[in-house]
DNA sequence: TCAATTCTTGAACGCCGTTCAATCAATAGC
DNA sequence: GCTATTGATTGAACGGCGTTCAAGAATTGA
């Protein structure tokens, strides 16, 4: 029963992604251990490497949950505000951004802290996602300036979302600063008003 | 005699500095081996843990080093241009970040990979040398905006270095994005005349 | 029911940072 | 010069990690 197995395994996958979005969620993903997540999972350590080709493939998969969220957030920050203008959309993104890394702390730096020397390719959804966010952040900025060539925007898309992911990782990183969230807000408007009135 | 002993463990630990630093440079923080080090060092594992608290200990010599060329290379960029317009030494100086991070990635890199766990505080020189550049950045804002008070151009110090930064950073993670260099520097030229027209 | 096949298991492997009893070297007292 | 004492150095050993794979369990088709 091919079936059967294919199921189980489909569970088990599920399992521990959950325990492990659980235990990163609690203690950063550099406390991911697989004998402890076998163990809470029911399974034996092996079997983790009959779902997942190994631990960073395991991190991968609960990034994708996590960046789906993120972007749902972001998404969300301006789905009731659609008429508001422009620069008014970016800032509404950016501290939906903003407030998904304060909320989900170690689950949105794990995002960035998937092991490198995995020779694996990086997964198909993440571009995917990553360039479907790019496109909201584009649309209000060719709204800005209607004028501007696509690859213009393309660029300040990239540069807008890059300043404010570096506000927001800075902010966020209490070893070095440890800047309180309403200055991060303040930050962020500073910086989408300059932007918009630079154009 | 303790002037020896004293001398021979200096001098043991600007070697093991070295060959950090160097295999860094070559093959990332990650690729950091206590017994790797100590054969090349021609010293005993133990040896390590006689001059450092740790490993993590090591890493952050390094980053002292790399630290203090990073700033000096700010501050060169806008050296010999003092006379420069407030938004062109911005534009200078944030090059000039970019330019070190392009030449020394896994060096640069390193500087925010130290591992957190480690419970032993931020050295005073990390602090120290953090609101140095910031100072440096703050001269030209506040010839910007010389009515803006000391806490806004606080924060606008640290909304632009962080901008700057996360472009950097993103724009050298080749998986994600791998944004020629050319374009980074539009990005930096985008960001800080939009930064500088709207105030 | 039984062989064939597929899936699961967990002890074992190799590598890691770190420690500490044993060893070695250097000083001071005689 | 010799030896007791002190202090520094050493590297085998420890515990913990991700990963593997021979052996066993389970499921399948005849």
């Amino acid at each position: 029963m091919a079936r059967d197995t294919e199921k189980r395994r489909a569970e088990l996958r599920e399992r521990l992604i959950d325990i492990a979005e659980a235990q990163i969620q609690e203690h950063g993903s550099a406390s991911l251990r697989a004998r402890a997540l076998a163990e809470e999972a029911g399974c034996a350590v092996g079997a983790i490497y009959n779902v997942f080709t190994d631990m960073p493939g395991l991190q991968l998969a609960v990034n994708g949950r996590t960046f789906a969220r993120l972007g749902a957030r972001v998404t969300d920050a301006v789905a009731e505000r659609a008429d508001a203008p422009p620069v008014e959309r970016l800032i509404l993104m950016a501290k939906g951004y903003l407030a998904f890394a304060v909320e989900n702390p170690k689950l949105w730096r794990a995002l960035f802290e998937v092991e490198m020397t995995s020779d694996s390719e990086v997964p198909e959804w993440y571009m995917r996602d990553l360039s479907q966010l790019f496109a909201i952040i584009a649309g209000p900025l060719s709204e800005l300036d209607p004028n501007a060539t696509e690859d213009e925007i393309e660029l300040r898309t990239r540069a807008l979302f890059s300043s404010v992911h570096g506000i927001v990782l800075l902010g966020l990183e209490r070893r070095i600063s440890g800047v309180p969230i309403p200055r991060m807000e303040s930050m962020i408007d500073y910086l989408l008003r300059s932007f918009a009135s630079g154009n």
